[in-house]
DNA sequence: TTTCCATCTTTACACCGTAAAGATTAAGAT
DNA sequence: ATCTTAATCTTTACGGTGTAAAGATGGAAA
């Protein structure tokens, strides 16, 4: 684990240290993220935020760290500190964000009108496709080990997620959705359908799903495997 | 990140220090690992992977690092090195251990004399138990990232493990199993059966269907709700 | 017995998270 | 208007990590 540098901004003597490193990097054109110039103050919670982001799509999950995040938005590699408490904050954060990038995903391919049956495919096909988009989001949205579910952001939007999934699964069953307390027979059938994306989701990138395409017609996509599993695996028109 | 301090062996002078530490390591009894005495040659290999999987059980996969594992073992740090390349290395060979428990388990489990449409439950049942038994194990098996598949000790272990599901799958379908070329019919079960088993295990797993069991009357285990999702899941007794 | 070499230990370095203390400046008080 | 305060950001420091390189050790081959 010994790859990258820290920058050398380690000349300037005793004070006004800040504001020749500052200075210095404005010089060389480091600021790189945060248009307008975060030179003292700024808006550097939301700053941190898409620096991470981008870290996290560029570097995968393991680049992404504190001092790789403040590194790209240009602070020192102690300012995130001040905005999330610790590592966990801010992937936690993010988790967030990404929580609600994928409902507004899910919301926006429920809407459409298609002929019902078709409607539960279509969301299928959503879900995976924005972990395709996002693979980095994903993994870190679904990876526990780092998130801390006490930020009531984070809650909230893992949260609605759930209520979204629940109520897809609901409408398909022609139900009505109570949220505090399901029928077993309802809890498993919003089991199914999430176990049976997430863990197709998590396979692909996993690259585990090779092992099958390999042994497919070569060319043949991803997109194919998923729509002729999902045709054997959702709950055909016939049925209630 | 700051946790533990390292054992303090810094004390001995110059010369015949790696054995004055072996000595005091000795005297201290910290030789908790391996019965007879690895203390200078011994058969490390295997111990490090024994203690490996100890302190992966023990304290998750962040705590799965080459230098507690040496510690562990009672070795130095540097000594897995020599043995493993690099920590993905020790990490594979871990996960290609972990691979080979899963293969028996399902093996056995596959065995037995059920009236065969109970078959697939079964499977589905040991494969989730598996992973309940060895959280740690199979985490480390489905987390690629810090894997090395180009392993071969890796590589065929978990390639024994998709052919052990494919032909399990194969034998739902009262079909032959054709190891190079699989059918799209044949690759979406196989795709269905592992994102299901998969997807449940690690909602479990990452504590997601806590969202779900909440909603249950309360005392629900996790083992009803996965007999309900089977009970809809797996194909029924009527159906080809 | 002597040499050789695989095995294990030390030392060193860049990276990481995080705590604590210093510098800087926006904003409110006088 | 200046002064004070507090929020924001930077430095410094420390112990943790992986891993490269060099030194010590002792079994096995010559």
């Amino acid at each position: 684990m010994a790859r990258k540098a820290e920058p050398a901004r380690t000349a300037a003597k005793r004070p006004g240290r800040a504001a020749a490193a500052r200075a210095a990097r404005a010089r060389r054109g480091q600021r790189n993220a945060a248009e307008e110039a975060p030179y003292h103050h700024g808006a550097l919670r939301d700053a941190l935020l898409q620096a991470a982001e981008r870290v996290l799509e560029r570097d995968g999950l393991a680049g992404l760290t504190l001092r790789a995040v403040a590194r790209e938005a240009g602070v020192s590699h102690a300012a995130p500190t001040h905005h999330f408490r610790d590592l966990s904050g801010l992937v936690s954060e993010l988790a967030a964000i990404g929580f609600r990038q994928f409902n507004a995903a899910m919301a926006a391919a429920g809407a459409p009108d298609a002929p019902h049956p078709a409607r539960g495919m279509a969301r299928a096909k959503a879900y995976v496709a924005y972990a395709q988009a996002h693979p980095g989001m994903y993994g870190l949205m679904f990876r526990t080990e780092r998130l801390d579910y006490s930020r009531p952001s984070l809650d909230e939007a893992a949260e609605a997620a759930f209520a979204g999934l629940a109520s897809a699964v609901a409408a398909s069953r022609h139900e009505q959705i109570e949220q505090e307390h399901l029928t077993l027979e309802q809890a498993a059938a919003i089991a199914r359908a999430w176990s049976l994306v997430h863990g197709f989701t998590m396979l692909m990138l996993d690259g585990r799903l090779k092992d099958i395409l390999h042994r497919l017609p070569t060319g043949t996509e991803v997109g194919t495997l998923l729509d002729a599993m999902l045709k054997i695996a959702m709950p055909s028109p016939s049925a209630s």
